[in-house]
DNA sequence: ACATTTTATTTACTAAGTAAAAAAAATAAA
DNA sequence: TTTATTTTTTTTACTTAGTAAATAAAATGT
């Protein structure tokens, strides 16, 4: 919620990540603040040791004194992130500017309880692997499949993992002695690219994330946007076609039930096509096989069509796409990218950024682990 | 953009501004500031003359040092307000609570600089009638309909004045030696709602503006979210119907061109119905004609999927419908409210408020004066 | 050696807040 | 009628986070 550049600290720890290294004058400049003021806090974010001086000698030289450089010490801090959903629930610790040190998965488990218990026994194992002392971790940063109350830390409901009213935070954060956070994917992915990612300069930008269904979050005056209650970026289930499938939620036609991996995948079955992911999809379509192109020109229209919707309400800078089907660059995001073009004012078609990237492994636990990262550095 | 509760004394005239009034011990409690603070604050503000103690005795007796009521001084300060349309250039002057003290037509004119003539010969016809003395008007807030450019006080372009960058506040603020703010009329509608409307107390809402076409403005963490450059509220030219009639920004099927007024007005006269507003039309379905009864549900179900869509991706509080066209309560609303109530997830259903209400006589340019008012009172 | 230039720090000050003690203004009780 | 009690408001002394302007530091150019 909060922005993070409130102060002339927060400022400078934002400039810091967005911008690898920057001199006392460079910081003054960008901040805002004054010169004497970035004097100040730099100096004790030195002495907390989370600042550190380049070193290296510069590379323009010029009259005058030389300006000394100063970057985030990544080693500072370490955040420990894990994802939790039906089918994986993976662990990774990273440091303060979002690098995969180590990952974990935790085996799968029937209730919280246990699964928490597993997480606890991984923890050491992810801290020997990375070579972190547990004395440097800051923090746990947990995401969940399912309507979360992030302020509460308690995960509502998730229909997948068959949980109600689960105090996530609390069990993980006593198990690990940690401050802890949870979010849902969608809200944390959102965080992970302001951070860590594609969205380090941007102020407004939508973030949306393709899986087994498609959820997005908004980072809206340089600040997540959650909504009245936490429901922002439902866009699953954003009615396409009212004569369309019917879909979990009870009625027909959600965006979800024609562009979400699940429904693609049980689609392509119905049609006779043995696919394992989108990779596989898009294949048959390369193939010439009219079902499986059908399939995917239909699903990257809906989306387009909600992506349009979007960007004329929002008018976000940017929309980063992250797909975690492995639809890669075919059939889908050729669909999504056109109908995006043409259902959008020419005003937005020159002013908004489409981005389309593939989820790295480890994506989802290294954006939970923003989270931690996020709230450790606005606390700073 | 700025939100207008970051010091003590911002977040006590919100207050008041909300509450009408309010003992120093109230203030602390809402404003989360400390009782030092406070009388700090309303120490300075009564000398300003902003606040007056409110000398009515106590309705509730009991022990201890009665407290003291605050109010905000409604006579402090007056703001002008015009809003620039092709059809008519209303001017008002209201107080700093919102109440429109005098009002005066600006009569038309062709040229951006004749019209700057006209509004400064209505302006002392305005102090006059409204017996405010010259030195107690603050600024002056103008909307006009076009794209705008807020920060520099440009109107980029209007293709209903047919003007193009034009500087409209220079020349408005000149004209009357006043400050001077310009803003499209949907997000000048937002910020009245926000400060004198419906929406005092949300952070997050939307407003509608139904009239020729269908404008919209978003409060986002308690303020104005314009997007990433301005265009944000844009439902107008969200496609509903790809088939559907040609709209002047050159593709088929926009909201506007099956709900705007200017629209429905057009194929209501294609019909063979001669309507002047849309309360004939709705007359005319009353009285069971199929056609008018037919573009009337036809138009609210689009406005209502263009809602139901903003609310699956923005999860507002509120939703604002500011009928300027003469709907009233009928088949159009109807529609409109079905249609959202069949098209969002059940979770949003209990908590999205949706509210109509039919404008007042000088409601945009009551709306336009709110963005003076804003700005004065965030200045302070 | 000394002037010049650019970067960083120090100094002295201000603005905006707080906690805790004190004062003010009422009612309730002895 | 005092005096105690209660609640609101103000005062006092202090803290935090910032700034402008003077100064120091560290290089290059003359």
């Amino acid at each position: 919620m909060k922005p993070y550049f409130r102060s002339a600290k927060s400022a400078t720890i934002a400039a810091l990540l967005q911008h690898e290294q920057l001199s006392r004058s460079e910081l003054a400049e960008i901040t805002g603040a004054s010169a004497a003021s970035i004097t100040e806090v730099s100096q004790n974010l030195l002495e907390q040791g989370l600042l550190v001086e380049q070193p290296i000698p510069q590379l323009v030289k010029g009259r005058g004194r030389p300006s000394v450089h100063l970057r985030l010490q990544a080693s500072h801090a370490y955040f420990i992130g894990i994802s939790i959903s039906e089918t994986a629930t993976p662990m990774v610790i990273t440091d303060l500017q979002g690098h995969i040190l180590a990952r974990q998965p935790v085996p799968f488990c029937k209730t919280p309880v246990e699964l928490v218990a597993a997480i606890r026994r991984s923890y050491p194992i992810l801290l020997r692997d990375a070579g972190v002392p547990r004395s440097r971790v800051r923090g746990v940063g947990i995401t969940v499949a399912g309507i979360v109350d992030s302020d509460l830390g308690v995960c509502r409901y998730s229909a997948a993992l068959n949980w109600r009213d689960v105090p996530v935070s609390e069990l993980i954060g006593k198990a690990l002695k940690l401050p802890a956070w949870v979010d849902n994917d969608a809200n944390a992915v959102a965080v992970g690219e302001k951070f860590f990612g594609r969205a380090r300069d941007s102020l407004n930008f939508t973030s949306i994330v393709l899986g087994r269904t498609i959820g997005s979050a908004h980072y809206m005056h340089g600040m997540l946007y959650r909504g009245h209650d936490g429901g922002a970026g439902e866009i699953g289930h954003i009615t396409i076609d009212p004569k369309g499938a019917l879909c979990r939620c009870g009625r027909n036609g959600c965006l979800d039930t024609i562009a979400g991996g699940g429904a693609l995948r049980a689609a392509a079955k119905a049609c006779g096509l043995a696919v394992s992911g989108m990779r596989d999809l898009e294949e048959f379509a390369v193939q010439g096989n009219t079902d499986a192109a059908r399939l995917l020109r239909t699903a990257g229209a809906a989306l387009g069509s909600a992506v349009a919707y979007l960007v004329h309400i929002n008018n976000p800078q940017c929309i980063f796409f992250t797909d975690m089907e492995g639809f890669e660059n075919g059939v889908f995001r050729t669909a999504t990218r056109q109908t995006i073009e043409n259902s959008i004012l020419p005003r937005f078609l020159g002013s908004t950024e489409i981005l389309f990237s593939d989820a790295e492994p480890g994506f989802l636990p290294r954006s939970a682990a923003s989270i931690a990262a996020f709230e450790y550095l606005t606390s700073l």
